[in-house]
DNA sequence: CCGGGATATCTCGACATCAAGACAGCTAGA
DNA sequence: TCTAGCTGTCTTGATGTCGAGATATCCCGG
């Protein structure tokens, strides 16, 4: 084997064995789609093992920097922060009971609507999201590192081309106040 | 609100919250890998959603896959599938347990080493597969009909530069037999 | 003012995943 | 040949997520 040959990753073995077992499908689709999901998930998993040093877990970081996002007060209701994380609402229940022993968020009545419920930041959760996002931004940056400043934007422009749609139907929901996973 | 403006996503929102409320940071790392999060999200919802409809279970549709594309006779070891797929060994038999259960697989013991086993499609769990790809890879073309065929390319590569270093540091595991997720 | 439908949150049970460790069998070197 | 370490698979327990449904409240039209 030379050492000069433009890198190959999983996926391009994976459309090789597809090519090679269903030559009468177009399996072009995968070359971009399954590198989303399989990043996806390398992704997560350095995340995890990242976070794991700092006693965050990555679910919880999803939750708080939403919340950070907002701005003072650091408050949004959960069904805000579900649209956020993209997780349902079951989940976010589970979440904020969690994060609310851990004192990192207080769940206060919402003045405006007697259903509602508001989710704040406490000191403590401000402190942590703002140590564990620095640290975030940190890493990510060197993911990127392959990529120069002109590619980085070409890609995140892709992207956004694939993303509009899905986001744009979930517009509707509510106010579209914040939301977005880091 | 007009309707020419370059259409925005989530990520754009998030972006711009962050850079109110951390005017100190660069953020820009998010505009590439929080989308590939997202959308990976989306996907993954997309793909249950439209499998329900087949008795398939996305998980099940993973396996099935990689040995689908492993050629005849179909067969692989756990190992080389949590390799393809990217869980964990756990995950994985009790992944097997249930396909086999469902008549998909088989386990076999594997003739050449004794700790090892060999897990085989059977012909319901080929017809079942074919089926459920050919229906998926109709579905991921639409996904991608925002893109030109240039632009798909170049989607492509840029992420696979991103992909490079996973897939090559996990390149020692396993003789690089098969693998990937679809 | 009332009823019906929409909305916000929570409850509950099923289930998939992970992490860590148990164990049998392989393999290379003394 | 024996042993030490490695590999491949499975087991177990904790945990996070989903989906469906329950409940309370809101809001609009009549």
């Amino acid at each position: 084997m030379t050492f000069s040959r433009p890198a190959e990753d999983e996926v391009d073995r994976l459309v090789a064995a597809w090519r090679q077992e269903r030559p009468d499908l177009d399996v072009s689709p995968l070359e971009v789609l399954s590198r989303v999901s399989r990043l996806s998930r390398h992704l997560e998993r350095e995340r995890r093992a990242a976070f794991a040093g700092q006693d965050m877990e990555s679910w919880e970081f999803d939750v708080l920097t939403a919340l950070r996002r907002a701005g003072k007060p650091y408050e949004l209701s959960p069904g805000a922060l579900l649209r956020a994380t993209l997780v349902t609402s079951g989940t976010m229940t589970n979440r904020i009971d969690r994060l609310a022993a851990a004192g990192l968020v207080t769940r206060n009545p919402d003045p405006e609507d007697r259903r509602g419920v508001l989710v704040r930041l406490t000191e403590a959760g401000l402190a942590q999201v703002d140590a564990a996002f620095t640290d975030l931004l940190r890493r990510e940056h060197e993911l990127l590192a392959g990529l120069g400043q002109e590619e980085r934007q070409a890609l995140a422009g892709l992207l956004r081309t694939l993303l509009v749609p899905f986001d744009a139907s979930a517009e509707n929901g509510g106010a579209h106040s914040s939301s977005g996973r880091t």
